[in-house]
DNA sequence: GATTTATAATTGCAAATGCATATTATTCTG
DNA sequence: CAGAATAATATGCATTTGCAATTATAAATC
């Protein structure tokens, strides 16, 4: 089992089924897998801190680009702009975030991490690095970085935004 | 900007923080972006089917591996059990498809697709195909091969199943 | 072989989710 | 510059989700 084949070369028909390329060499269904125990492994530490995977997202990502726009910060979290905005809302009575209006456009309101936003996301840390260690575990060093390489071609190829 | 830095080499801190890795270089983030893109490219074409993701996921699985016990196929499909169980009810009731009891073990019961349910899934897959085509865009053949053997090293070491 | 322990699947329930819509502010067009 | 189109965010609502508990069967242990 597990017969390892490349992907198709040939062009000839529009596409191959499924069943022909095979679960073990469809990225959609491998990364699926991969994200599905990611975030499953993730859950259970963010329940002790009483997060869920929006408000852990949005964590991660105000602690490497803070004071974004709600509507970028739905598109790096990867999160609906409509449970984005309650998942803020509780972040934001725990004083994990402020929300601050845009001194430029009043429509926009502008998401900034607290301190104590930050320790949060600092705690679970070590987790998301243990995990992501775990992933990588001996796999060398030019695989990986060619391995992200391929990642970003591909988010470029079927992201709706710039960013 | 989109500065591209090599994954870190140096052990001698226990780990890097996200910042310092940067989004952009962080394998998990780009891959919940680029399954989130997809994920919800597909859920456009699927909401014209009546099916949800755990429903075409599990119409995926089944075109590709028949007749699996449901708690296999919920490893497969990245699909809590419970709301597998609640899926194939619906699955079910539209004749997509049939649960068998196993002969051998009276408490299992497998899941059978139905032509209905491959012809279903026929309806999907050029969908899938094109936004995976498209994905792949313009990254050569050994590449891909190249990633998707990652993947699969990188699944082999977070999966809790042998399969 | 009776009792404990483990596994498969379902279900109750509170919480989370996504879609469509509402609201307010901005930009575009004639 | 008035009116229409667009954009950012919030909210109502039906559905979905995940967790915990339940039921039923099988395996392990004594």
């Amino acid at each position: 089992m597990n017969d390892i084949k490349p992907p198709a070369t040939d062009r000839s028909e529009p596409f191959q089924r499924l069943g022909e390329i095979g679960l073990s060499n469809f990225a959609p269904y491998l990364m699926n897998r991969l994200m599905g125990r990611y975030n499953a492994d993730l859950r259970q530490e963010m329940a002790g801190l009483g997060l869920t995977t929006p408000k852990m997202r949005t964590l991660a990502v105000l602690s490497v680009i803070d004071a974004l726009p709600i509507s970028e910060l739905a598109v790096y979290a990867v999160v609906e702009q409509s449970t984005l905005s309650r998942a803020l809302e509780q972040l934001a009575t725990d004083g994990l975030v402020r929300r601050e209006p845009d001194a430029n456009d009043s429509r926009v309101t502008r998401v900034v991490i607290t301190d104590t936003g930050r320790a949060a996301f600092d705690q679970l840390w070590p987790t998301m690095a243990r995990i992501y260690s775990q992933m990588f575990n001996g796999i060398p060093d030019e695989e990986r970085a060619a391995f992200v390489e391929t990642l970003r071609k591909m988010l470029h190829n079927i992201r709706k935004h710039d960013f």
